[in-house]
DNA sequence: AGCATTAGAACAAACGTTTGTTCTAATAAT
DNA sequence: ATTATTAGAACAAACGTTTGTTCTAATGCT
């Protein structure tokens, strides 16, 4: 592809290259540019329709006003709404992303951070598929700006902003408990990750409080099939949940197929709760209550946090947990 | 950020720069560099956790190895959906993806296509937001590989693949009218798009045939809002429609509930029909009958497209419509 | 008039690769 | 023994910028 580039502009104007490179840079002030040959300069660059290389640029200056996102997959809404806002959020300070997807795949994540210290990003973003973080680490130690969003290493210093996933999930169990449930199934998503975990801890911790301990957890991902396979299996079992805690609205999903399939009813037959809030959720047959999260918030704070460390602007704290809420619709039944 | 280039290994290994290059891209034999180098910079490279700079080698080899997608946002599922299937593909031919969202806003997206050029990006897949090309048509001319995706431009030989619209269109149309429905509301997506006029010139056709003259259309976008505001309006007229084709489930959603606030029922009191199927179409209340794009293979072929431009691969031919399918469900009733 | 200052711009090195060319031993051919 | 060949590797230019340094007129000062 045929480039125009500085040198040519050069060409054009009988200029020299660091002149007009310093008019493009709008560093002319500060060389004492005459306003003649910015002028010339800009219009010949406009006129030849100049485009910078990069490559060239940040090879020279270090710097590749890029950001790499890294996130299991953009087929689950709730990182596609992330991904979505906090694109926006890097394309305002003036940076493009590259898209990296983990598939909850470690070696690929692993794979997906090498080639981006090979194209020399700016800053990462990532919502790390696993507990395992050395090669995020690395990064790390190599001084590059890092923050996770949703996932996260607790003790790692690494900056962080999720949600306080343990409290919703506490405060899920205790809606379920309040309406009389006492067999609840927890069907939960990737099992090494830090909001699954905290999901976990949350409703056993709920539970121990009310002196219940029979529940059951199943499920192993945040997809629709682990939710309709795990459903199916409880329902097969003697003794069947009265509710169920999903861990994403992708599971419920799954759920929901699941108990139609049985000829039941949500909320008649089985309560449902799930986390991630969508439009959708509100049309279902039955329109289901979930615990939500401050999804535009995560993108933002976890973009502000990265643009600090970027600009090495302190911050006063860097690892965040923001509230959940429950959105209250029509899926549980009081017992 | 500390990096450990070819330099590094070759100080390390006392061998050269170029040898250790030639090494690192697998052409050893070629230059016949002994198996005793190639395994000391291979273990060294190792070691020291070498990282390519693909910055520098960009300037040198002109080649970025960088794809650009983009598209109007990852907020509807239905480009959230491509976005990752495409994705896929560029990974497996060795690309990384950057990411690209118009908001449907034309001067976004030309801001967007020329910092593209300055990353230097080997490859465009795009759906364009309106019908404007005179931006992603001087790419072409630069000889930029480029494909539209769901979006095109007809009479414009960039190859581009799709959903036969028109056909979607119709189909559902005809659906409709054997279904007894004569008074039908359209509500369009964004109007300067392809996919869009499409729609809407099956949807008169299929009316026309039938000798139908009485129909609306209204809306101007593929959102939930849209679709909410467009029914809302609907409704409060006297000669209110029976049935409605939204043009995307997103707007679908958004008739759902203009629905579900004035109390009525799908189907019993409107028929809906919509494009784009999602997994959770099938647990509304009503589930929703509509017009499916087969995602997967769009994205494969659009890719399919792309690196046969890169690769100067001959193509039979690369501009395709595939095929739309409609999937039966309950949200249309027999008048 | 002679020197110092300044405005305006050119020069040239450097960033980390890739690659065409050249160099140096060692081996083979005469 | 001398020359030709070859294996193995080093040299050096180039990619398009950015930026510290240097250059050249022109102007200001005494």
């Amino acid at each position: 592809m045929k480039k125009v580039g500085i040198k040519d502009i050069a060409r054009e104007t009988n200029l020299s290259i660091s002149t007009v490179s310093r008019v493009m840079n709008g560093k002319a002030e500060e060389f004492r540019i005459s306003k003649q040959s910015q002028e010339i300069i800009l219009e010949t660059a406009k006129r030849l329709d100049y485009n910078a290389n990069y490559a060239a640029a940040n090879l020279r200056y270090g710097k590749s006003n890029t950001i790499a996102l890294v996130i299991p997959t953009l087929s689950n809404p709730f990182f596609a709404r992330l991904a979505s806002e906090i694109n926006d959020d890097f394309i305002t300070e003036g940076y493009s992303t590259i898209l990296g997807e983990s598939g909850e795949k470690i070696e690929l994540e692993e794979n997906i951070l090498k080639t981006l210290v090979s194209r020399d990003v700016d800053g990462l973003v990532i919502a790390p598929c696993t507990d395992s973080f050395e090669h995020i680490l690395r990064l790390r130690d190599r001084g590059l700006p890092i923050v996770c969003m949703d996932r996260y290493f607790k003790n790692l210093n690494i900056p962080y902003v999720s949600t306080d996933n343990y409290k919703g999930s506490y405060m899920a169990t205790k809606l379920l408990i309040e309406n009389g449930h006492k067999d609840i199934l927890a069907i939960q998503g990737v099992k090494k990750s830090t909001p699954n975990n905290q999901r976990l801890a949350g409703f056993k911790a709920a539970l121990m409080e009310e002196g219940i301990d029979t529940f059951t957890v199943a499920g192993n991902d945040f997809t629709a099939q682990n939710g309709y396979l795990e459903t199916r299996l409880a329902f097969q079992k003697v003794s069947k949940p009265t509710a169920i805690l999903a861990f994403s609205n992708t599971i419920a999903l799954g759920c929901l197929k699941a108990i139609k399939e049985k000829k039941l009813n949500v909320p008649e037959d089985v309560s449902l709760i799930c986390f991630d809030d969508h439009p959708y959720l509100d049309f279902l047959s039955t329109p289901l209550t979930c615990i939500v999260q401050p999804e535009t918030e995560i993108a933002k704070l976890s973009a502000r946090f990265l643009f600090a460390n970027i600009n090495k602007t302190p911050l006063e704290s860097d690892q965040v947990l923001l509230e959940p809420s429950i959105k209250m619709r029509d899926s549980i039944k009081k017992l």
